[in-house]
DNA sequence: ATTATATATGAATGTATGTTCATGTATTGA
DNA sequence: TCAATACATGAACATACATTCATATATAAT
């Protein structure tokens, strides 16, 4: 059985793709490397709820952000992200 | 680019996986079948809750419940989510 | 210096969600 | 038939969450 504390944490990084808006920041990025505004685009979702988002998803270590300018680039940052998004679309699909 | 029917089925695969008492529950399974009283006692919860969330994983065709007599064996249904589960504890224990 | 652009942040608000409590239904045993 | 057990369900409540709007900060351009 799994801990409680783990559990909880678990609950957190999952909690990341539960939203469809986070989903298609995501998606976005398995593209490769955007700023803020051309993800917002890509996402259908405004600048603001797409900074918002940007940030719990920093926060949880599934992207990073490399300033250049006065440009964010964001971009994955961990292959993980990229196989569970790879698994649940497989699973809706074909499922 | 993901399409918006897809994210939100995909978001809503997501949200079974976003709450840690539907976690424990899930860990409780990957044990193998059990009813549930026995799946309340291991995830700590009510039976009330145990028998609402089951019933969220249920729509979400994530467990089958087996009646026999007047308990409900319950058992995980794909192995997708044995596989998100796994690749998600992977990622909070070493990533 | 002023203005424009790119992103971030905070407050506010509506909506979704988890749990509890009370009750309902089905099955078993006396 | 009556009571007991196992599970399910509905309403209610409290909390969490996503989005919007207004505003802030930082960088660049004129």
């Amino acid at each position: 059985m799994i801990k409680d504390p783990d559990a909880a944490e678990l609950a957190e990084l999952f909690s990341a793709f539960s939203d469809a808006s986070r989903l298609k920041i995501i998606s976005a990025l398995v593209e490769g490397e955007k700023n803020v505004s051309d993800i917002a685009q890509s996402a259908g979702l405004s600048e603001s709820a797409t900074s918002h988002h940007l940030r719990g998803l920093r926060q949880l270590k599934l992207v990073r952000g490399r300033k250049e300018g006065r440009q964010v680039f964001y971009s994955l940052l961990d292959d993980h992200v990229h196989e569970l998004y790879r698994i649940g679309k497989e699973h809706i699909l074909h499922g």
